[in-house]
DNA sequence: ACGCTCACG
DNA sequence: ACGTACGTGAGCGTC
């Protein structure tokens, strides 16, 4: 069936604008917008391989009313002179590329787009309709699909609704949907609703009666007063509202679907206009005009050494060899691209065995070739590498420069820094997972794969260093992120000794626990039911047995601890469910997820990731070993499984504070200084002066108050949070901020300064120059926006603390292997690093950790490390 | 695939 | 008027 892609063209350029910090070209020519606008088409170019395209444009440039922006419609707030020179730009721009661009006096973009895709839809065609707005959604149907590109994280994702989304979301018709919009009404477009009805008023009275003036015939069976007489007094004010709300299908568009017949859109006069907007990156989409693809036909299958040797002897000298190992259970491979153009694939076969293949690579290694790899933790038992000069890490790279994609996969990498969509393991490996590519996998496919990725590193390196030196990331790459891979890759390969018989033995005692708790549960209940189902729970408890706390998620009733703690004392029966929670999350995923991860060795190998994280920690999955209990005695049991190997035992050493002392070195506070510098009870310090009490007489209560403001402050504090921690009020949370803040005068003038920097240049800083892009700051939405303020003050305490900890780490492995101690890291859990010890080095390893982990840096106030002893894990913390 | 819940810093 | 503390990962149930 045809594809048909119509394209909301202002309310997707509007999205570029502000989705994209603002820039020119050389000639001053402000062309932001236009860039995001082209990514999101080619985007949907690329996924969407439409038949048939149109971009529709509102004929009225808007007037303008006030002074400040507000949308680009111009019955609002005019449009920034910024974005509006770029409308004919991109206009123009579209009419290069050869495609149809629809704009009809009298009418607006969304009736042109109404009328489009009724008419597609009646051809036969498959249309789905790209907007921010969500006015369009009444076009929904079976083959009409409306597509919400959103902004999330800086990724952008695309929701799609069809008649079904529709439903799902707002419980209506797209048709119905046009009822609910005239009810509640909508500012942005001057739809006026009426007053009272909500969104929640609208799509109940809908749903129920399906049209407005069908509520209206039978309102007196509305069962919401307030909404039934809002209805009956503005009944005319509702028929208004929906006139204006009802997109017109039948606008006398004069082009015909057909005739938004996609045809080449990489012609040589956009590629002119490319060039002269500086789009550098997307001028590879272009290449079939400029030249050939200079990677694609250019791969090379190697089977024999007499090939294979010189291709080896030549990467040794090159500039830059990119360099990729493929291997699953029957196959082994390497790809090389370098200087002169060609990808070659060496793959196991005959005379190129395994172990040919690896001493070459190390030969490589030795040699100090200038290698690039996606990956270099993944490939480092083959690499063999700990010269952390030669070797440059693609995804490390791609993960300093936007720490908030998901993935650094070639194909992502290739697309944002080099403008190339090449096919991605999904693409050449159809429904296989990627762990396990079949033994009898055709040879092309693992040749495609191999080389893309080689030819990918090979080609990124350049663009990649060249932005982590605008960026001023390039240190931190070679001095920070590199040299820890390889500390992680240790990590990793060491590895934690687990004691698995007494870790089966904890499950079985949680186990007669749980049976126990779950017939005393049934028992109340009068029935068996699944416990671990929340909504059953829910159903059971707010239902049936009537307990007091009503709704509180979309898919029903909130069974969350913090509702079932509230109801304990009245109803002792809910401790019971609470317990067995507790114990039913010890045992799946702690006594049982744990176990399956022992190795033959008695140790869990997990993984530490280096490109998760928005604010630079590390992550660990496989399992995750940052969230083993401490904070409950029967949890923390299970810290007693895990012990040092024979002849060893464990130090552990964690950072007192350290993101409060972050924040008093970063805010120059004076008085959390002198608080630092002065009391060691940081909190009751806070206490004091908050409170204004004598530190000798802060209470116990007024002591953890101020601790609970002092993480509030970390995570970028707000009243409704800090009084929902402490049961509070609003009012009362409120005035602890503002007598902290008294208290501490720098910290607000820093937090402050914090936001508006970011705000400013779209990300925020550490201490050592790590970045952290914080597009919601921009968002339209209030909600957004306060969460990306919040992010602000988090993100360079949260983030300089994983600095310090990453630097500690590269320089503690360091000089345990300098001085050829056999001790080794084990367990990094953001502030605190566990290491086996061998008995003989245990006060050198106390040393070589305290002294490094508290001169990683150096701050105004002291670096405060704990160094403990033990014969497991719980023990020493 | 997604939401809920809960474990950690 | 609205719904929030920051950063993660895993297991489970539900769709």
């Amino acid at each position: 069936m045809s594809k048909f892609v119509l394209i909301d063209g202002h309310s997707i350029l509007n999205r570029a604008f502000y989705g994209v910090p603002i820039f020119t070209n050389s000639e001053g020519l402000h062309t932001n917008a236009v860039f995001g606008f082209l990514n999101i088409m080619f985007k949907i170019i690329d996924s969407k391989q439409p038949d048939y395209m149109a971009v529709a444009f509102d004929v009225h440039q808007p007037t303008f009313r006030h002074e400040m922006f507000k949308d680009y419609k111009g019955t609002r707030k005019p449009m920034m002179e910024e974005l509006r020179e770029q409308v004919p730009v991109i206009k123009e721009l579209l009419q290069k590329m050869n495609i149809t661009t629809v704009e009809l006096p009298g009418y607006e973009a969304d009736d042109v787009i109404g009328t489009l895709s009724k008419k597609g839809e009646k051809a036969g065609m498959e249309v789905d309709v790209i907007s921010g707005d969500r006015d369009l959604l009444q076009l929904a149907s079976d083959h009409i699909t409306i597509c919400i590109p959103k902004t999330k994280k800086g990724q952008t994702t695309v929701e799609e609704y069809n008649t079904e989304g529709v439903r799902k979301l707002y419980k209506v018709t797209p048709t119905e949907f046009i009822d609910v919009k005239a009810l509640m009404g909508d500012s942005s477009d001057n739809i006026p609703g009426v007053p009272g009805i909500g969104e929640k008023g609208a799509t109940a009275i809908i749903s129920q009666f399906g049209s407005i003036e069908n509520a209206y015939d039978h309102a007196d069976e509305i069962s919401n007063t307030r909404n039934r007489n809002a209805l009956l007094n503005n009944y005319e004010m509702a028929q208004m509202s929906k006139t204006l709300a009802t997109i017109n299908i039948q606008s006398p568009v004069e082009v015909t679907p057909e005739q938004c017949k996609l045809e080449d859109i990489y012609t040589e006069d956009a590629l002119e206009m490319i060039k002269r907007l500086e789009f550098k990156s997307m001028i590879q989409r272009f290449g079939s005009v400029t030249s050939t693809n200079d990677c694609e036909g250019g791969f090379k299958y190697i089977n024999n050494p007499f090939d294979a040797d010189p291709i080896f002897e030549q990467a040794k000298n090159a500039e830059n060899v990119g360099i990729f190992i493929y291997r699953n259970k029957d196959n082994f491979g390497v790809s090389l691209c370098f200087n002169n153009g060609n990808v070659y694939y060496i793959g196991k076969e005959g005379f190129v065995t395994e172990d040919y293949i690896i001493e070459k690579v190390r030969d490589l290694v030795n040699a100090k070739a200038k290698l690039t790899i996606l990956n270099i933790k993944e490939n480092n038992d083959i690499l063999g590498n700990d010269d952390v000069e030669s070797i440059f890490d693609i995804s490390i790279a791609a993960y300093l420069l936007n720490p908030l994609q998901n993935t650094y996969d070639y194909d992502d990498i290739a697309r944002e820094y080099l403008g190339m969509n090449v096919p991605a393991f999904d693409e050449i490996f159809p429904k296989t997972k990627k762990s396990e590519t079949p033994s009898d996998e055709i040879p092309e496919n693992i040749l495609k794969y191999a080389c893309y990725n080689a030819y990918v590193a090979y080609k990124a390196k350049d663009a990649l260093t060249e932005k982590l030196k605008e960026t001023e990331m390039l240190d931190i790459y070679n001095n920070v992120e590199i040299p820890l891979t390889y500390a992680l890759y240790d990590m990793e390969q060491a590895g934690i000794m687990v004691a698995g018989d007494k870790l089966k033995e904890y499950g079985e005692r949680l186990k007669t626990g749980i049976d126990a708790l779950e017939k005393d549960i049934y028992a109340e209940a009068g029935h068996e039911f699944n416990i671990n189902s929340p909504k059953q729970l829910g159903e059971i408890l707010f239902g049936e047995m009537q307990l007091p706390g009503g709704k509180k998620t979309k898919t029903g009733y909130s069974t969350s601890a913090s509702v079932l703690e509230k109801l304990e004392p009245d109803y002792p029966f809910v401790s019971k469910i609470l317990e067995y929670r507790q114990l039913a999350k010890l045992k799946s995923t702690y006594a049982d997820g744990l176990a399956v991860y022992i190795g033959k060795d008695n140790r869990i190998h997990g993984k530490f990731n280096q490109t998760i994280t928005a604010t630079g920690r590390i992550s660990s999955t496989e399992p995750n070993l940052q969230n083993i209990p401490v904070r409950m005695p029967l949890g923390r049991e299970i810290r007693k499984v895990f012990i040092p190997k024979e002849g060893c035992v464990f130090i552990d050493a964690d950072y007192s504070q350290i993101e409060l002392r972050i924040l008093a070195h970063m805010s120059d506070d004076k008085n959390l200084i002198d608080a630092y510098n002065h009391s060691k009870d940081i909190h009751a310090a806070t206490a004091s002066l908050v409170f204004h009490v004598p530190l000798e007489e802060v209470t116990k209560e007024q002591r953890s108050n101020a601790k609970a403001v002092n993480f509030g402050i970390v995570y970028g504090i707000s009243s409704f949070g800090l009084s929902n921690d402490l049961s509070i009020s609003r009012k009362e949370a409120e005035q602890y901020i503002k007598d902290y803040f008294i208290s501490y005068p720098g910290i607000k003038n820093y937090l402050d300064n914090s936001v508006k920097k970011a705000k400013e240049k779209g990300y925020s800083v550490t201490m050592f120059g790590r970045r952290r892009p914080i597009p919601e700051l921009t968002s339209g939405n209030f909600m957004q926006r306060q969460f990306g303020e919040r992010v602000a003050m988090n993100s360079p305490i949260q983030g300089s603390a994983a600095d310090i900890m990453k630097i500690a780490m590269i320089n503690v492995a360091k000089e345990l292997k300098e001085k050829d101690l056999k001790s080794k890291i084990v367990l990094q859990v953001h502030d605190e690093l566990l290491i086996e010890a061998y008995e003989n080095e245990v006060e050198q390893v106390k040393d070589i950790l305290k002294r490094n982990m508290e001169q990683a840096a150096h701050l105004n106030v002291p670096l405060d490390v704990d160094v403990q002893v033990g014969n497991n894990w719980d023990e020493a913390h």
